[in-house]
DNA sequence: AATGCACGCCAC
DNA sequence: AAACGTGGCGTGCATT
């Protein structure tokens, strides 16, 4: 089966519809298409950026769609109603061909490309660049090769590429007011300058720390004053993290304790934030501007640039609310990385616990360990090499019932710590790690390094899930008007849909999620739970 | 005044 | 309970 990710070459004998190169011109005003074939140019037209729709070629479009970089085309293409479903981005597959292939240097390459300052590859100033692209895409495909992992790996980075356009064009729906609301609430009515801009029940909070430290002066942002002052009044600590004060039992701690969560509400996520990050579109909807990176993680990830989207806190997400008439589809992968760790490694048993939509309290059904806290502490130890506490404690229980997982695992350990590179499931490869001595201090780089490549193998390889996934989300809702991906955080999706159309995204949501795991593990038995809500804030999800 | 680092906390 | 992965970000604080 072929499908949105898989961009698998057609076999010998099939007619394979031509590649289509897109380059913009005079920074986008102007754009060149034409046909790439076998690293050479075919009949290349150029037209002004609204009217590239006119080119027949693009309606409809079999092929890929070549580009050097989503986000100087995509845009164009969108606002030209053209349909983009099989893309290649150059710019994004050169970075993971580079790490799986030990790709040439840049002069072998081709010498049409410099290095940026990111250290990839982009045209150089003189080249002429659909013939630029037209070798990158020869050089690219013959890297792939025959490996079909690589190839899906491609087509999903590519089409990632495309959805975090979507995404950020779109915006994340978002109610000033009752984020105002939800603040006032948590951190008391906003004050003036005389507090230091502290809300109400921040600066209350403020007074009592004073109060219980005998220092009427002390500014509760500062952890050095704080530290001192601590030390001061008899508690013994080394720094100011939570986990630290907690250990110890003086009236300071509580006011302090919950400052400090206050303070970092009101910093992160307060209306300095939303200020700055929401915005009003042109149909006058308010949406937070979210700017996502496509494989701005090592493991392949996404990343977001500056708004801090990535970790919205969970006390104001109530502010993340559905537009009238509409309502928001909030979907997340049940313990994605458990069962994709089930699928690289190929573990029947640890699949057959996931058979259902709680993987941990399966574990407990199954007698492998006590409680689903033991079960959740215990694999997230498996995958972080975590090796105290409660991970410790049930490691052995789940190496004896999930052998294969385990092993998966700790061979990608050993091969961290042996310098070697190790590969998720669809050949994302790791970086190579910087050196080390052969001493006690080298021993613990080695295994901190071992604990990376543990866990880049399975975060990656959910990560490729989650691509397939998107992709699939984009395609199921594309038909269905005014429904929009609106968020995208690792492991959970937000779809804003109609309200009598939710239903049907929410299954649509949880069919892609079926089709991903097929895409990448074929026929091996792992499922993908999702829950998918039909809610009107996020707050009400789960 | 600008810059870079360390801390601490948020998210998955 | 407190050491175990990937990140971003704001702040204080030291350096230049």
């Amino acid at each position: 089966m072929r499908n949105s990710v898989d961009d698998v070459d057609a076999g010998p004998g099939d007619a394979r519809p031509p590649d289509l190169g897109v380059v913009p011109l005079d920074r986008g005003s102007r754009i060149a298409v034409a046909a790439l074939v076998d690293g050479a140019v075919r009949d290349e037209r150029i037209h002004a950026a609204a009217d590239v729709g006119q080119d027949e070629r693009l309606r409809a479009h079999p092929g890929r769609i070549v580009w050097q970089d989503a986000r100087a085309v995509a845009p164009v293409l969108l606002d030209a109603g053209v349909a983009i479903d099989r893309v290649r981005d150059v710019r994004l597959v050169h970075r993971i061909l580079a790490e799986a292939r030990g790709l040439p240097g840049e002069e072998r390459w081709s010498r049409s490309l410099r290095t940026d300052a990111e250290g990839l590859f982009s045209l150089a100033p003189e080249a002429e660049p659909l013939p630029a692209l037209a070798e990158q895409l020869r050089l690219q495909d013959a890297a792939i090769g025959g490996d079909a992992g690589l190839a899906m790996l491609a087509g999903a980075e590519s089409m990632g590429a495309v959805v975090a356009v979507e995404l950020s064009r779109e915006g994340l729906p978002f109610d000033r007011a009752r984020h105002d609301a939800l603040l006032v609430d948590a951190l008391g009515e906003r004050t003036g300058v005389a507090t230091a801009g502290r809300p109400r029940r921040m600066e209350a909070l403020a007074g009592e720390i004073r109060e219980a430290l005998g220092e009427p002066a002390l500014n509760p942002d500062s952890p050095q004053e704080v530290l001192r002052a601590l030390r001061r009044a008899g508690v013994d600590v080394a720094s100011t993290a939570r986990w630290e004060l907690r250990e110890h039992d003086h009236p300071v701690i509580e006011p302090l304790v919950a400052y400090k969560r206050m303070s970092r509400l009101h910093t992160a996520n307060g209306w300095a934030w939303a200020q700055r990050w929401a915005r009003v579109d042109e149909r006058g909807r308010c949406r937070l501007a979210i700017e996502y990176v496509p494989g701005g993680v090592v493991t392949g990830r996404w990343a977001t640039e500056g708004s801090g989207a990535m970790q919205i806190a969970r006390q104001i997400r109530g502010a993340v609310a559905a537009e009238p008439g509409m309502r928001l589809v909030v979907a997340d992968a049940a313990q994605l990385e458990p069962r994709a760790l089930a699928a690289l490694a190929r573990d029947e048993a640890l699949a057959e616990a996931g058979r259902g939509a709680d993987l941990y309290q399966a574990l407990v059904d199954r007698g492998v360990v006590d409680s689903r806290d033991h079960a959740k502490f215990g694999m997230l130890g498996a995958l972080y090499g975590g090796t105290t506490g409660k991970a410790a404690a049930v490691l052995p229980r789940l190496g004896r019932a999930y052998p294969r997982a385990m092993a998966a695992v700790e061979s990608a350990a050993r091969a961290g710590e042996r310098r070697e590179r190790v590969r998720t499931w669809l050949g994302r490869t790791s970086p190579l790690p910087p050196r080390w001595r052969d001493d006690e201090r080298g021993g613990r780089q080695a295994r901190a390094w071992g604990r990376f490549t543990r866990n880049f193998v399975v975060q990656g390889t959910a990560a490729e899930w989650a691509l397939a996934w998107m992709a699939g989300v984009r395609r199921a809702i594309r038909d269905i008007e005014g429904a929009a991906l609106v968020c995208f955080l690792h492991d959970e999706v937000i779809v804003q849909a109609p309200a009598e159309r939710a239903e049907e995204v929410a299954d649509a949501v949880r069919e892609a999620a079926a089709l991903a795991g097929r895409t990448l593990f074929g026929g091996f038995p792992i499922e993908f739970p999702v829950q998918a809500a039909v809610v009107h804030d996020w707050s009400q999800a789960k």
